[in-house]
DNA sequence: TAGCCTGACGTTACGGGTAACTCAATGCCC
DNA sequence: GGGCATTGAGTTACCCGTAACGTCAGGCTA
C-alpha cells in the first residue's frame, strides 16, 4: 500500500495559506473568529490541496461523538432482514451517520466477535438483531456506555431500547387461524441454526395455539439451511414424504412458502383445495402471486426506520420510549381454505 | 448521551497493575519484552476492568491501517446486490475487516456524499459498485491513496482494480439468443434511475443484437421504480396494453421476469407457447419454478468474494490482477420457445 | 492618554495508543 | 571483578484535530 498515504492535514493547509492550523480549523467549522480575507485564502488552499478532514482525530480527541452505528443482522439472504437494514441505513444516512454492517450468521459467537471489534472503533451506538446473546457480549454492551437498540424480537426488558414484534403472539395467531380454518394435521417447515431466535419463538406460539385448539402439529421440520425458496421446496418434499396426510403447511417465511407451493403444485396438488399453505412476513413476492398468500404482515422497513429513529433520538438526548411494539397483521389470504364446520 | 463514556484506557490498566502503559501495550500485543509475572498481573487487570482497546488511537497515530472497508451498492431491494454484498462481507469479515455500508440509491450525488464522509474515517479501502461517478468523486478517490475496487461493471481502465462482467456482451448474447429462437417483436421491461448503469449497458447490447439479427425491440419500457416483482408485473401490463403483438419479453432481472410471468399467466397466456419470458441474474427464485427461467447466470457471491480478495491482496502488498472478468453464462431455460425455422 | 474592549489570530495541551529510545538490573565470560 | 550482552521495564515524542487560553493591534471611552 501507499507507504504513507499522502493525506493533506490541517497544518499543511495552514502552511500553504500562511496561517496557523487553528485558524484553518476555525474557518472550516465556520464559527467565526477570522476575517473574510483569511477565510477566502484558506478555502482556496483547501480546494487546491483537496483537504479532507480526518474525523478520527476529532473523535479520538473526545471532542465529538463518532457517527458510526454498528448494525448487525443474521444474514442478507433473507429478504426480511435486508428490508429492515434498508430502513435503518436510509434513516441513519439522512442524519449523517454511517452503518457498519455485521452479519452474525445466526451464531452468538460471530455476534460476540463482531461486537468486540466494532466497539473498539468507538461507535456512537449499536443496533442489534435478536435478544439472545452471550453473557460476554451483554457485558461488553453494558460497559460500552453507548445506546443500543435491540430489534426484531420485542424485548420488554431491553439492555437499553428495543423495537420489534411479539413473535410468540404472531405464531400463536397463525396457529389459531389455521385451526379455525378446520385444519387438523398441520406441518411446519423452517430452518434452525440454533434454538434461541425469533423463528423458534414463533414456532412455540404456533404449536401452543394449534395444540390448544385441538389440532396438532404433525411434524416440525427444521432444516439446517438458508430460509429461502429452495429450502422450502425440498423441505416440503421431505415433510410430505413422511407425512402424506398433512393438509396444511406453515412456513418460516414467504420465500419458503413459495418454494413449498411450487413443490406441491409440481405434484399436481392444488392450493388450497388439496393442501393449505401459509407463510410469514408478507414479502414482496407475495404481491404478484395469483392467490393472496396467507401470511403475516410485518412492517420491516418501518421497523428499521423506527430503530434508527430511536437511536438518533437517544443520541440527541431526546426522550425515547425504551420499548416499541411495531405490530404485525395476519393476512388471511386465499392459500388456505375455510371449512364450514367449526 | 453518557456524558463521558467511562471507557477504560491503557493507562488505567497500567495504574491498576502498577506498571507503565507501555508495558500494558506490550503485553497486549504479545511481542515479548515483559516477564511472565508482569504479563499475568496485567492480563488480570485487563479482564477485571473489561479493557477494550481503542482502535481509533492506533490508526490515528498512523501506526497501522484501519480495518474499515467502505462498500457501496445501489440498494438492498435487488437481490443481485445483496448477494454481492454478502460475498464481500463474508470474505472481509474472515480477515478481520469491517464493512461500512453505503447505499447510493442509484445516484451519483448520494455516492459522492457517501465517499466524502467515509473517506474522512480513513478506511483501508473502498469497494464501489458501478463505473460511472462524478468527477469530484473520482478526484477524491485518486487523492485518497487507498485501494479501490470497482465492481459489477467490468472496467477495463479502472481507477485501481475492477471485477465484474461485460454487461454489453451479456445483453448482446441474450438478444442474439432470443432472435435465434425466432422471436421478431421483442419487448423489454426494466427500470431506469439514470442512464449510466449496468442495466442500460445490457439493454444497449441487447438492442444491438436484436436489431442486428433482423428482429426488433418493439418497446423498451424503463420504469422509475424498484427492479422487483411488482414492477415486472405492472410493467408487463403496460407493455402489452400498448403492444399486444409482442411475443417475447426480456426483463432487467429475474424478479421482474417472475412478476411479468405472473401477469401474463393471469391473462391466461401460457409461457412459452403464447409469450416468451427471459430474465437476468439467475436469482434463487428461479430454482423452484416449474419451468427453468431463461436467464443469465452471474456468480454474484463469487463476484463479491473476488472483490474482497483483490482488496485484501492489495492491502497485504501481494500482486493483484487489476481487472478480473468474472464471467456470465446464458441459461437457455424453457420459458422461451425454440422455433424450427431459422 | 490610560484603560478597556474586541476582533483576529497564535500557542499550548490533550486524547490513547505505539515506535524509538533510554536505563537499570542481572547474568555470564574471561 | 570489569566489560558486555540480555532482559524488563520506563520515558519521550508523535499522530491530527480542537478547547482553552494568550497576545497584540486598533478603536473607543472617560
Amino acid at each position: 500500500m501507499a507507504e504513507k498515504t499522502n493525506k493533506v492535514s490541517l497544518s499543511e493547509v495552514a502552511g500553504a495559506a500562511g496561517v496557523s492550523k487553528m485558524t484553518v480549523s476555525r474557518v472550516l467549522r465556520g464559527g467565526g473568529g477570522y476575517s473574510e480575507q483569511t477565510r477566502a485564502r484558506v478555502m482556496e488552499k483547501v480546494d487546491e490541496l483537496g483537504y479532507l478532514p480526518n474525523r478520527l482525530a476529532t473523535v479520538f480527541a473526545g471532542d465529538t461523538q463518532s457517527t458510526f452505528i454498528g448494525v448487525s443482522i443474521p444474514d442478507l439472504g433473507n429478504e426480511v432482514f435486508t428490508q429492515v437494514l434498508e430502513g435503518i441505513d436510509d434513516k441513519l444516512g439522512t442524519f449523517g451517520y454511517q452503518t457498519v454492517l455485521g452479519l452474525t450468521q445466526h451464531t452468538q459467537k460471530a455476534e460476540e466477535d463482531w461486537i468486540r471489534t466494532v466497539l473498539s472503533w468507538q461507535p456512537a451506538g449499536l443496533i442489534l438483531t435478536g435478544r439472545y446473546r452471550s453473557a460476554r457480549a451483554t457485558e461488553m454492551l453494558k460497559n460500552a456506555g453507548i445506546p443500543v437498540v435491540e430489534i426484531w424480537d420485542l424485548n420488554s426488558s431491553p439492555l437499553d431500547m428495543s423495537v420489534g414484534i411479539n413473535h410468540f403472539d404472531s405464531g400463536f395467531d397463525m396457529g389459531r387461524y389455521l385451526v379455525g380454518c378446520g385444519y387438523e394435521k398441520i406441518g411446519y417447515v423452517g430452518t434452525s441454526h440454533n434454538t434461541a431466535n425469533a423463528a423458534s419463538t414463533r414456532l412455540d406460539g404456533f404449536c401452543r395455539a394449534v395444540e390448544g385448539g385441538g389440532s396438532r402439529v404433525a411434524k416440525q421440520l427444521c432444516l439446517h439451511d438458508a430460509a429461502t425458496y429452495y429450502t422450502g421446496f425440498y423441505g416440503t418434499e421431505q415433510l410430505l414424504a413422511a407425512n402424506a396426510d398433512i393438509t396444511c403447511i406453515h412456513y418460516q417465511n414467504d420465500a419458503m412458502a413459495f418454494g413449498g407451493m411450487q413443490y406441491v403444485t409440481s405434484l399436481g396438488m392444488s392450493v388450497p383445495d388439496d393442501i393449505g399453505i401459509a407463510g410469514w412476513g408478507d414479502l414482496p413476492i407475495a404481491s404478484v402471486l395469483p392467490k393472496r398468500l396467507t401470511s403475516c404482515h410485518v412492517p420491516h422497513l418501518r421497523l428499521g426506520q423506527s430503530a434508527a429513529e430511536m437511536m438518533l433520538a437517544r443520541l440527541s438526548d431526546e426522550p425515547v420510549q425504551s420499548c416499541v411494539d411495531i405490530g404485525f397483521r395476519l393476512i388471511p389470504g386465499s392459500t388456505v381454505r375455510r371449512l364450514k364446520n367449526r
